[in-house]
DNA sequence: ATGTATCCTAGCGTTTTGCTGGGTTATAAT
DNA sequence: ATTATAACCCAGCAAAACGCTAGGATACAT
């Protein structure tokens, strides 16, 4: 497993499309505006995340992307993994070239803590996280208004 | 949070600590070729997990490195944390520039993610790992005696 | 005094990161 | 048909991180 800034940006965005797909794609010029990354690099990360048919974008005026599945059915691991390449670790999974066995050992135990990772980003999906942030939104919205009653609504 | 193999050569370096620091201490020069890690960049790692009191250098001959605390008592969180230092993500902690929410609201959510991720290794102990790992140690080295009856005896 | 090992610092090639800047296609609106 | 909009695609580039080499300084056991 594998967890960057660029995993983060992905993330990131991926929430962002899920609380704004609701009335129709979002485009990436929105989300860069919003969330600010560029735009070029939202078009590298999205090219991933199109390649593992997280997302799907339609061209032209009224175009975006949206979530190629519901949002129950995308995990957290399903994004980073899109994005940031999964590179394996362990070379010595035949056993060959174990300094006594604890080279080995240690290197599959890694793995072991890794795939640990993996099943608990796994079992995170952008829809519990929403979920789960309900209260954050909630609070959020609040101070928003109350901070700057001149800020465009949403 | 962040995990990079930085981090994986930190934590395989101290799991290579915790399985073989029972008679006294190990030298770096020891895990540099067993793990198969340059001995400069493994000074490195060990400079940070030394700041963060998670191991205790002896210097001299027969000197080396042991836990500074019972493996039970360090979790995966805080080797990482040692050496792949913290990097804060958010930038809208106070709700100011909020895009009507929106931003603010994806921040907030990464973080409780991160939060997550955190408290999951928190949770996981070096003691925790290799005892997780009993059945994979016991395996291989079977396996490694099955293999290759010439390699040196642990 | 000598060797061993931690400790410390500077630098270097490579990869990754995040971006600018150019394009081309497909499509909705005019 | 033309135009504007957006996804798509690709080359390159500065900055940072990665992992290492190299050379030293300091503490300690013999």
């Amino acid at each position: 497993m594998r967890l960057s800034t660029k995993g983060r940006y992905a993330v990131t965005a991926m929430l962002d499309l899920t609380l704004n797909g609701g009335d129709g794609p979002v485009t990436l010029a929105e989300i860069s505006e919003t969330q600010g990354i560029s735009l070029s690099y939202l078009e590298q990360l999205f090219a991933g995340l199109r390649g593992k048919q997280l997302v799907r974008g339609v061209r032209g005026p009224g175009g975006g992307y949206y979530l190629a599945r519901p949002a129950d059915e995308i995990s957290i691991a399903d994004i980073i993994c899109a994005v940031d390449e999964w590179v394996e670790f362990t070379r010595c999974s035949g056993n060959k070239d174990c300094h006594g066995g604890n080279k080995c050992l240690t290197h599959n135990l890694w793995d072991e803590l890794s795939r640990d990772i993996y099943t608990f980003l796994s079992d995170i999906s952008l829809a519990d996280l929403v979920a789960r942030g309900g209260e954050i939104q909630a609070k959020c919205k609040k101070e928003a208004e109350k901070a700057g009653a001149k800020t465009k609504a949403a």
